[in-house]
DNA sequence: CACGATAAACATA
DNA sequence: TATGTTTATCGTG
């Protein structure tokens, strides 16, 4: 009697998948969404011919003719270079100051948020600016294989960058971060930011509002007390967990040329530059099902026998010929990167397609309640049929990230293209 | 009920 | 091995 379910096979959704319609989950009703290709040919300061129109699913902000481009509080001479900036932050860590140079502290009080200790981040960049001289052997960029791209890399960001005016700074106090480790971690202390803000906050004062993974650890190593242990890496870990589960950052990849292989850059969302926020890294968790312990408790090595787990429902990447599948897994990823492909992008680069569990909360169909385990042969979802408002009707809440007020919960009434909230 | 941190299983390149 | 994606646990408020 409570729910109605309904089951629907999302592959035919795939098609349209990255209609950026997401039914409530945003703040903000109706994003005006139109990014233009030439939009984007500046963002990553290429040429950019002239395009091929829309791509049609990808919504990317919308950016008045006249509005900047620039990044707000960005110095100069990191602007054109990502990967200086990310450079900067690789060699500043190690040697001198490790953790945060308390000189740069300043605590302060954001109203909203008044918990985490403030930090500047990582001063590295903003006055140096990536020289970062020293390091005598400095040897060129490990990881900076783009050469050509890179460039200016603005990004359309209206006031929501400015966001970070006065009062927020962002916080990178030294021994901020979550975590203990064992036993009583915790954050609760002062609370840091979670890895999601704190993410938020590295990619937002990046030049184009990317940076390649390593860099983010660099930036962590830099602005946080992770990394003092070579042996731990869990923050890594974790780091990537929230890259991938939270919508509000998205992979980039880039093309180098040729010969090499592209690199992956992380990036804020064209929505969450827009909305000047992310929404917590566990919204997307809401189709899980919440197991409970019903084991005998062990937890260590242990099995899950879940199904598919990581890959199969891994991102896209490029079309390629397809040697004999290994596993019927394989066959089925190979299935969806054809699908995923988005060809109005040839062979240019951009935001690779979300990643399925995010896919499935943008149904189209209508709100997305539940789904089975991400298995190849069944993709089953399901949905919720009630009326709203009447017995249960869902609906959930979510909390909505923003630098000036940290976080508010905000609901969001379930309902979908289909029920038009008379 | 939502979060967040962690660990870990899995995939792929 | 490095990266990414996703499931699962445990602790908090
Ligand atoms: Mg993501």
């Amino acid at each position: 009697m409570d729910f109605k379910f309904h089951s629907q096979h999302f592959d035919r959704v795939q098609i349209s998948d990255q209609g950026d319609s997401k039914p409530g989950l945003l703040s903000q009703p109706e994003a005006p969404s139109g990014f233009t290709f030439s939009d984007w040919a500046r963002w990553r300061s290429q040429p950019a011919p002239m395009p091929p129109h829309q791509h049609r699913g990808y919504s990317f902000p919308r950016v008045a003719d006249d509005e900047p481009y620039g990044l707000g509080p960005l110095p100069q001479e990191l602007l054109g270079d990502p990967n200086a900036f990310f450079d900067a932050y690789r060699s500043h860590v190690p040697p001198t100051m490790t953790g945060a140079p308390s000189e740069v502290l300043g605590p302060q009080d954001v109203e909203g948020h008044s918990d985490w200790p403030l930090l500047q981040s990582s001063p590295a960049f903003k006055d140096q600016s990536y020289n970062y001289p020293q390091l005598g052997s400095l040897q060129p960029p490990p990881d900076s294989p783009p050469s050509p791209l890179s460039e200016v890399s603005s990004y359309p960001s209206p006031h929501s960058l400015a966001a970070s005016s006065p009062g927020m700074t962002v916080q990178t106090a030294d021994r901020l971060s979550p975590r203990s480790s064992t036993g009583d971690n915790n954050q609760e202390r002062h609370g840091h930011p979670p890895y999601s803000v704190l993410i938020y906050q590295a990619l937002k004062e990046a030049p184009g509002n990317k940076l390649q993974l390593q860099s983010i650890y660099s930036w962590f190593e830099a602005n946080t007390d992770k990394g003092g242990d070579p042996n731990a890496k869990g923050w890594q870990n974790s780091i990537r967990h929230n890259l991938s589960m939270n919508a509000g950052f998205e992979a980039v990849k880039e093309e180098v040329g040729p010969g090499k292989r592209a690199v992956n850059f992380w990036r804020l969302t064209p929505e969450a530059i827009r909305s000047g926020g992310i929404q917590s890294t566990t919204r997307y968790r809401k189709l899980q099902h919440q197991k409970k312990g019903v084991n005998s408790g062990h937890r260590g090595a242990t099995r899950q026998q879940s199904e598919s787990k990581g890959g199969h429902a891994t991102k896209v990447v490029k079309s390629r010929s397809v040697n004999s599948p290994p596993n019927e897994r394989a066959e089925a990823y190979h299935r969806r990167q054809m699908i995923d492909t988005n060809p109005s992008l040839g062979h240019e680069y951009g935001p690779t397609s979300l990643p399925a569990m995010q896919r499935y909360m943008q149904h189209p169909v209508g709100p997305v309640v539940g789904c089975t385990p991400m298995i190849p042969g069944n993709n089953t979802i399901f949905m919720d049929t009630m009326e709203p408002g009447l017995t249960f009707d869902v609906g959930h809440n979510h909390d909505w990230y923003t630098p000036e007020s940290g976080f508010n919960r905000v609901h969001d009434p379930l309902e979908g293209p289909n029920r038009s909230s008379a």
